[in-house]
DNA sequence: CTGTATCCTTAGGGATACTG
DNA sequence: CAGTATCCCTAAGGATACAG
């Protein structure tokens, strides 16, 4: 694993340029969890409800730090391991998250998206990412305590 | 190839059942063609840059069909082949792929995108949905002259 | 505990032949 | 041309052992 994803597709579509990026099962489930649940450790990824296998996740932090959508630093609280954490070009994913989110919570079967954060969604765009945003800055998870966990 | 999507991670986030749904390198590419391209037929589907192999085309418009975001009637003027659309949950996607070519042409060293599109989109969200969806009843194509082909 | 490496099975998917 | 089927190799990724 963790050969260099190989981009061969320079067709100068952004959709294909996106699906390089993160088209496959798991990289947007650990986005997910930076984005809106605040996960930052190794260990708090491997702790979702999908249940993603340690080699898998190991080789998805790589590649997202490759694509400069993750940066990975030395925790300063505990200098044995990292902190992993979204660059601006990572929360700028946050669109799309939403839109997601908003086409997935009305078409799956097992949907259990707190109705609150799809009214704010809907309600308010701007205003929703700028609340993520926020959260980010300050360590929080945006629903972490509503759903989905 | 073809065993039905398991959609065994019903984990209840809307996240998750979208990548069940579309997580892989090659549908977003037929959905970008439907929506963006107006593509219709299996013959215009196989003609795209990124050079989508016959079978992964037919397994993926099975999956599509299954999940029903693709609907496969036998073509009015021509009894001998397939007209694939989208319904409407497929049109729905159009949020999500709008953001996607804004991240992407953004992000991407290829990109060739429209800045017309992506003027648009910025500029009025609703109005380019309304425009894209228009297009579609018409069987004409939002960007083809544009770019990206 | 944080993370990496190894083993091994299965799914993805390219090339190409084939059928109507 | 529209679509399917086969062949076969590679990449994805689950289980689990291992190292700091």
């Amino acid at each position: 694993m963790g050969k260099a994803k190989d981009d061969s597709r320079q067709s100068g579509c952004p959709v294909a340029y996106g699906l390089d990026v993160f088209g496959d099962r798991w990289t947007l489930v650990i986005i997910r969890d930076m984005l809106m649940l605040g996960k930052r450790y190794y260990g708090e990824f491997l702790d979702c409800p999908e249940r993603i296998a340690s080699n898998v996740l190991a080789d998805r932090l790589k590649k997202l730090e490759d694509a400069k959508i993750v940066s990975k630093q030395i925790d300063p609280v505990n200098q044995s391991k990292f902190i992993y954490k979204l660059t601006s070009k990572g929360i700028e994913l946050i669109p799309m998250v939403l839109e997601v989110i908003t086409w997935g919570s009305k078409h799956s079967p097992y949907t259990n998206t707190p109705p609150e954060l799809l009214r704010k969604i809907k309600k308010d765009r701007a205003g929703t990412i700028r609340e993520i945003a926020e959260c980010l800055k300050n360590d929080q998870s945006f629903i972490a305590k509503n759903g989905w966990v």
